[in-house]
DNA sequence: CACTCCTCAGTGCAAGTTGCATCTATTGAA
DNA sequence: TTCAATAGATGCAACTTGCACTGAGGAGTG
């Protein structure tokens, strides 16, 4: 990431923006609201996919748009257009057996990066308190200016 | 990721390896195992990654070394020479002080993430047993040929 | 001595990813 | 006519990443 600062939270606020393409995580929101809904399009699923977003980074419909494209190609998702309707024509997706089997797959491996994280969080925040020399100061800036590469 | 299939695990368990840099989350584990050690260098720290990792993919020594000088770039570490030892000279690391906060950020973070991922884990596993149609066949194969873009 | 292996820290590059700006088109309302 | 909302998509520069590779220091072995 070059973005050196994140305009769209509060200054306080340790947010996920500046992790980039962490937002991967799309895929997962998708298949799932694609199970849920049994269908949808990309623009009704770009209004959907904060509720369940699992980080706080917005989500780019450029990015959305990408994805479910990619999902096809793989034979997670299949596609076909919908004009019966106002309005432009919709790409409507369905998962395919496939893209069941795949969100069954994400879903065990946020399983483990869940609790992967729980223990993690839980371990920092003991050794925190173990060398509390300084007041608590939890989310004083973002994590614009991390690492990367 | 061009790689469509993962040769690291078994066939029937679901990694995260073809999520590929996701194994960003290398950064808060070197800030925490820079926290607990006090002081530590690359090729240490690459053998004690993998035991707080938050994902199974392996950490590869390069992106290590990478984030190392990217975090001391951005002022979260800093790191000297250090040849009093036999083999080749190490380069030290320690936590500076924005080290800390960055690192206490980072727990904030990865705290609402793990929390945000058990709900999402929750919701997909009722929203599955609800539409049982065929047998559980969770962990069938990798994530090796997920989305991306 | 030559040879090999382990330790330690990197670099180079092709291929892939992403944020942002922009484009096209349809329809309805002002 | 003009504007806004809906809908899908692409182009590109900048960035990230996996893999292969370099190179140096020291220990052990024959």
């Amino acid at each position: 990431m070059t973005q050196h600062t994140c305009f769209r939270h509060p200054k306080d606020y340790p947010c996920t923006c500046a992790m980039g393409n962490l937002y991967r995580f799309v895929e997962p929101v998708v298949l799932f609201l694609l199970k849920c809904k049994g269908r949808s399009y990309g623009y009704e699923l770009s209004s959907e996919l904060a509720e369940h977003a699992l980080t706080d980074a917005e989500i780019e419909a450029a990015a959305l748009y990408r994805t479910l494209r990619q999902l096809e190609k793989n034979g997670f998702v299949r596609s076909e257009w919908d004009s019966g309707h106002s309005g432009p024509a919709r790409r409507v997706y369905a998962l395919t057996e496939r893209g069941e089997v795949h969100l069954e797959e994400w879903v065990t491996v946020l399983d483990h990066m869940s609790a992967s994280m729980v223990r993690f969080v839980l371990d920092a925040k003991s050794e925190c308190s173990q060398s509390e020399t300084h007041e608590d100061v939890v989310g004083v800036a973002t994590l614009a200016g991390w690492a990367g590469q």
